[in-house]
DNA sequence: CATGAATGAGCTTTCATTCAT
DNA sequence: GATGAATGAAAGCTCATTCAT
């Protein structure tokens, strides 16, 4: 008589009380039983469902992922031009309001700062900001395309446009008071628009540019 | 007669290994056996000059701070313009080469996702943001009067340097692979650059900027 | 299929430790290691039905006080005169023999002086000596209202009777070669009976006794 | 060239410090640093002028018997019935008022308790108890002796005025609201005087005093 | 005599993980 | 699947005592 399996939900309430927990106290401190307490379940089910703590934490790395492809995809589906679909990609990851979750922003600091110490936590750390770097970069390619500028520069500026996100994360997490409130999509979109409005048309190098 | 005191040394011995340690392990699993062992101290010695593992890190903190100074008084002193004034700024924080401390950036990362968690940490962390982006904010003014441009933005792109030198060093921590080698200073440069030069002339209001 | 809850087993087990360990140590030097091994459980696992030292010494102090209504009320059942219960309870709490308990006596004289320390201590211990003390003064005023004496100074004398209590239980476990073998009891009779004795006839105020 | 020897007064400097750590901390969190630190001194002196810990507080115990003595003849100057000299005696140890030191009686309850765990200071406490015993029993003697009945009950009698005095500084370091503010020296002579007149005449076997 | 740094054992507490039920 | 007790290895911190100066 097996009872249906219930597995799926309950890795889901673990890596939830994970991210909430993980965005007070950091991951060192996220300690098992205070995840199951928080999930409602029983501490030894938490290691029936994980092979480890660290296992959670990488499900919730790839569950955090696909949240902010998610909210893009909500906000691009109105978008047409490149730019409408930059500012989609931008807004996803860095507007407050609706949508915005300063837990998981929390987290994925505690995450950042945990993946240069877990040889495994790094690498999928690394891989999701890989598809946010090559999505990122297509977005820009897109905007500089479409005002026959070169696009050589597009991996750079998205590099930059990570790092910007990455470290607006950061304070709006431990310095929100000393950012303005809510500034970070559009500085990021200003950096962006500043750079692809200062690259030559497509066709000539961009030697003067190498700052 | 009086053994002589070595308390400034000591202290400066085990905030080191701090700064080691807690680059490879973060903060919470920077033991105080380990420092110690890395200071080469007997492990009740660090509790005889620090009160608790916190007032290591805040010392830390400070310490950081000070070099960061230190580095940038040394790359100013053969500015002269506004701009080469800006560029020993943000090379003292981002340039690699010489004076370039890997261990440190890693440290600050550690502490910046620490400042989350324990208030004293979290004040002092922003204590140190905040003189810092008061002197970014001057440097940028600096630039910006120098072409006869309006100032007000200056405290929002300051910002939004500060934020990006954090995700440097977030990315430059772990993420090292993902962008380009040495590229943070110029990055930096090039934002402030295209936008300092996208400000409008002195006297006249910037509406059509409020991205 | 859940294991069985045997919490309360444990708890009483720990509790039981305690009280051995701090008869002999007292309750600074009680460590947590020794009433471990003691009650014959691993280390950890008295934080896990404890939250802390305190805890069990708070649940200590509840379990003594109930010890002592209890062989009281063992004592009480054949009494039939208010004498006879002034006598059970005094007995219950001082003779010597069957029943006496040396090391809750120990314990007892320890948790009086931790009471001085620990603030939550202090409440528990308080609370115990005030149900005592309003037992006591009980007794003492239906002996005296037997007698048709006045009840007034009831109190007083309940708390000298108190205060001589603790005092035997302090010399029996620190001194007790100093004091006759198995005298409390009866010393304590004798204090009440020659108070109760000295007291005037109910309805005449008690002036000159106010010694 | 020697200097002189400054030895007892910083062995009182010391024994002072250890009464005044004690009475709020205890003995075994008296730490020997907090000692010289509410001393004035340097840590390292301590053990320079003490053996251990242990040996001061074996002074301290010293030293307040003394004081107890020294207030006691103060108070039995004026005295010239033998009942007026076991009132200055009571006094001398239970008064509140001018010469009441709550911080002695704290520390001396605080070493009665330790008692139980270090012989030594068992050994020394049990000395003290054993002068305040033939004293106080001497006392009783005298006024038995001039109301001429018999003194054969004076030890019991000072074993249970001893007692009460041990528990009345228990209450009243660790319960003071749960007893009448001043009671005890008022309640100690109540006790001695209705025994010494319940006794028999001197002569005369005192059998039904055997409660 | 005096200083204060140094030592290392021992303390309470936390916690990932295991496992009997 | 689920429970919650159990384990034992750390962790941070305290402290009596020693000792070079």
């Amino acid at each position: 008589m097996p009872r249906k399996p219930n597995t799926a939900e309950r890795r889901s309430q673990i890596v939830a009380a994970l991210l909430a927990e993980i965005a007070v106290q950091g991951y060192a401190r996220a300690s098992v039983q205070a995840i199951a307490r928080r999930a409602g379940l029983a501490p030894g089910l938490v290691h029936y469902h994980f092979r480890d703590k660290e296992e959670i934490l990488l499900e919730l790395i790839a569950s955090l992922a696909r949240v902010a492809r998610a909210r893009e995809a909500a906000l691009a589906a109105a978008a047409t031009t490149p730019q409408e679909r930059l500012q989609a990609w931008l807004d996803a990851r860095l507007a407050s309001g609706p949508g915005a979750a300063p837990d998981a922003v929390a987290a994925w600091v505690m995450i950042g700062a945990e993946a240069v110490r877990q040889p495994e936590v790094g690498r999928a750390y690394r891989a999701v900001l890989n598809e946010e770097l090559a999505a990122l970069t297509g977005c820009l390619q897109a905007c500089l395309a479409a005002r026959a500028k070169a696009t050589a520069q597009a991996p750079r500026l998205a590099a930059g446009l990570l790092a910007f996100m990455e470290g607006a994360f950061q304070l709006s997490s431990a310095a929100r008071e000393l950012v303005p409130e809510g500034f970070a999509a559009g500085m990021a979109m200003q950096f962006a628009l500043r750079c692809i409005d200062a690259e030559p048309p497509a066709g000539r190098p961009a030697r003067e540019d190498a700052v």
